[in-house]
DNA sequence: CGCAGACTTGAAGATTATCAACCACCGTGG
DNA sequence: CCACGGTGGTTGATAATCTTCAAGTCTGCG
């Protein structure tokens, strides 16, 4: 994928978006300066396609549904993450067998993590905390697995991606597009595909939620959040101000 | 828990603790001289007493045995890690329902955030990869539970945590302490208990491995890596240096 | 039209949890 | 010295859950 604008105007962009949803950075003049200062590269995925980051790059998403899948060595998939605007995709853990791939068209803008992490004390903050936020999510998602049924499994990823939008796009969403297949829930989930179908009918006819046409309805918000318990406590971005 | 020390020696033994195993950094003197002049808290822990870290330190694992769990909403229990020398626990994430206890006599070093992450691009540079290492492991976790058979994820368990140990102690350790119960074991890998202790006996039948009397012994290491196509590389401390 | 991918449904089979005992070890206190 | 309780471990029978296999539907698209 090649660069979409210049490094200039690319970082720009970036700072804009590091001000507004989901993080509401408040940057001072030193501040914005020197992220107007770094060398990023924004870029554009058509559908489809896959984004690959470098060892020593950092990627946000800025816009469109991306996938954060692995491969294991018997041929099973699974996948990671659903990824949206705001989420941050490091580049040096992601190596080994884990990619992404675009699923909808997907903007981004990569910074090499130098640039990041050792050239000011601002930008290395929001690293840690987007990475904290990470690590929260994988442990929560490995909590699911381990001690939640599969019906309550499926309902907290619908209202995680429920939670995860209404950060970017405020208000809490009760309808939106969720362009992946019941495989790729299945593989989000650790179930098969033909299951994933049966649980949906489930929360269909109890008149909790239903995935259909690509778009998810929450028709039962409290119902759901009494059978799951959903804390969307993870999902913070708890991010340290310098003051 | 007190300090077992003052703020000048602890930074020392951190600093001492840092350049050796199992993340072998080469500091220069200026970075030496930042370590030596930081706020750090060495702690001692007895067995079975909870590790409470505050939400804006982090805290480094000298020595000993701990096991990072979570308990949900509806009791059950899930073990996030078995946490040995040289494991990272940040302060801002594992807030939630997650907490911390030495399992064995456990000794640590405290650290504020600001000074790792903002005050020099070293440190920075150290906690990120380390929190790259800490987010791969955890989406391994989570791999692993998805999709792995149980025996398969016992028997990786055994081998992640052999293949962290030799980070720390030079060599392939095939015998080592492992001061855990079946119990702890079902909750890291989302079994029942009794259905760990079924497949500790099939791994001792088939002379792969053995846990008993809280040792475990690798019996026949190729064996087991065949059957799991153990790929240690998530594993690796993949810390950035300023050259 | 026909094909491919996604979804749906049913029946059979395998795996794991649950329930219920029981054993072994160990520190305590009579 | 030994009875006792608690924890951890072991084993068997039964039940629930999820997967697998098989077949069929629906949709969009060349």
């Amino acid at each position: 994928m090649r660069p979409v604008t210049d490094a200039r105007s690319a970082a720009r962009m970036f700072a804009q978006f590091l001000r507004g949803a989901p993080y509401h950075l408040p940057f001072s003049a030193d501040e914005l300066d020197h992220i107007h200062s770094m060398p990023v590269v924004a870029r554009r995925y058509s559908p489809r396609t896959a984004i690959t980051v470098t060892r020593q790059a950092d990627l946000f998403i800025d816009s469109g549904w991306a996938i954060a899948h692995k491969s294991m060595a018997n041929g099973d998939r699974v996948v990671i993450d659903f990824l949206q605007r705001g989420d941050l995709v490091t580049g040096h853990s992601s190596s080994g067998l884990a990619c992404v791939e675009a699923t909808t068209e997907v903007t981004t803008f990569e910074i090499q993590r130098p640039w990041l992490v050792a050239q000011h004390p601002t930008t290395a903050r929001i690293m840690v905390s987007l990475m904290d936020r990470n690590w929260s999510i994988a442990v929560e998602h490995f909590a699911n697995m381990s001690r939640r049924p599969p019906l309550d499994r499926l309902a907290c990823l619908f209202l995680e991606v429920a939670h995860r939008l209404s950060q970017s796009h405020a208000g809490e969403a009760d309808r939106f597009d969720f362009p992946f297949t019941q495989r790729d829930l299945a593989d989000a989930l650790g179930l098969t595909a033909i299951h994933v179908n049966r649980l949906l009918r489930v929360l269909r006819e109890s008149e909790l939620l239903r995935f259909q046409h690509w778009t998810v309805e929450v028709t039962n918000r409290r119902g759901l959040l009494e059978r799951t318990h959903f804390d969307p406590e993870y999902l913070e971005m708890k991010i340290s101000t310098s003051s």
